[in-house]
DNA sequence: GAAATATGAATGAACG
DNA sequence: CGTTCATTCATATTTC
């Protein structure tokens, strides 16, 4: 056969009903909700679309620990980088906020087991994002050999403080998607 | 060369210098560098364009991603990968339609964070794949706290919990998935 | 220029 | 609860 594409279980995505639920949930205050909670938000989440208590688990234990959110955007792209890049095509920046980010299909399942079709549409909807990141940090130029000669060095930094936490990366952006 | 970006600001896009020092670094036999070196990488990549920490981290956890299972394929398969875990997952619905899903989201949310009508409009969901596991939910048809529906003040609605250290979900040995 | 591919980024789930 | 892995998506880049 060749490539053997596992399909099959594709991890749940919320509906941007179920997001919104989940999110105004989370910003109720309630970090990590109990028990008992799970199940009621399960429940109420299950009338939007397919979802299990775990889900729903997982996704406040994500959510919680990405929302620390440790980067600082800034910086331009695209304007230095390197050396190439001279013409600068200079795109007309109409657009100064978008709003969201993207929305997730719709997961339209319904009791019965019956799925919507697809719309096919071949109008390509762009969705302009803009904010990125970029990290005007230009410290001193350490040596870096720490780092490229250290296979597994994981210092003591053990962690970086007893309070919060510390997550920067695999996630960044706040609530608000 | 060949670095030609037709836009402007997107994605980050790694110089060969940075990808020079990324690959390796990564050659050093690490794999995801903890979060000090990720930082002293960003510092020392950042001199030589612009570079966020998160763009150091997501290169790695991609690249070791890739490293793994490439997604190309075609003809030559079976070079020296040995897979010898058959488990093939051969769903039984052989209605997994492989399509380019490259239908733009038509959704719109507001960010006022109201209850608007998504999906009672044309939902078009190219995402016939999409079926996890769900929970046996009871209906317990309560009131679903205040934090549903309710934004008023969430006193104390009964016992919600508070400190438990349950990890149910985690493991998902108590429940049943 | 569109399709195919490469790769960075987002997120859910798993691991410790 | 924090961190990492795996899957997917979006966009850049190359090819036809």
């Amino acid at each position: 056969f060749g490539h053997k594409m596992t399909g099959g279980r594709q991890r749940w995505t919320p509906t941007p009903v179920q997001l919104q639920i989940l999110e105004r949930i989370f910003d109720q205050g309630i970090g990590t909700p109990s028990k008992q909670k799970i199940k009621d938000i399960t429940e109420e989440l299950s009338q939007h679309g397919q979802i299990a208590e775990q889900n729903v688990y997982n996704w406040f234990q994500n959510r919680r620990a990405r929302s620390k959110r440790k980067q600082h955007g800034g910086g331009g792209v695209g304007s230095s980088s390197n050396n190439n890049n001279g013409e600068s095509e200079v795109e007309a920046e109409t657009e100064t906020v978008n709003e969201k980010r993207k929305m997730p299909e719709s997961l339209l399942v319904f009791p019965d087991g019956n799925k919507n079709a697809i719309g096919t549409t071949s109008a390509t909807s762009p969705r302009p994002e803009d904010l990125y990141f970029q990290s005007p940090v230009m410290s001193s130029d350490l040596d870096l050999l720490g780092v490229l000669s250290n296979p597994r060095d994981e210092h003591f930094v053990g962690k970086m403080g007893l309070s919060e936490s510390y997550n920067m990366y695999d996630h960044v952006e706040d609530y608000g998607m």
